[in-house]
DNA sequence: TGAATGACTTCGG
DNA sequence: CCCGAAGCCATTC
């Protein structure tokens, strides 16, 4: 309902152009989008994402790959079902070898 | 208008 | 990466 749908429309761009079986964090996104500040905006995008566009959320987490927004979806292990699903390990709500399955926007998608 | 909230990050220990 | 505290920013009440 407003000019924040350009925040939330680009977050979604750059979600949407995460790989398959790879992941990245609300920072890194906040950080190509040119507002490292508002990292915490990401996650608002994402939870307006889920409304709108089909936006691989899921994909996303914070910095040290835990599964920070796990509890915004539905049930109790959706999240982590869909990244195992990608091929990624996930234990304890926290990615496996995350920075083997980092994808940074900046430097992948440049 | 002001205060509270949160799917984060960074810094120091 | 664990822990605690502070900073940032958009949205909501």
């Amino acid at each position: 309902m407003s000019k924040s749908e350009g925040f939330f429309y680009q977050v979604h761009q750059v979600a949407k152009k995460i790989p398959f079986g790879r992941v990245t964090s609300y920072g890194a996104i906040a950080n190509y989008l040119g507002t490292p500040k508002s990292a915490r905006m990401v996650g608002w995008a994402m939870n307006a994402s889920h409304n709108d566009s089909e936006v691989p959320a899921h994909r996303v987490v914070n910095r040290v790959g835990l599964l920070s927004g796990k509890h915004h979806f539905e049930g109790t292990n959706l999240m982590q079902q869909l990244l195992e699903s990608e091929g990624v390990i996930v234990k304890e709500y926290k990615v496996q070898d995350f920075e083997t399955l980092f994808w940074d926007p900046m430097k992948e998608l440049r």
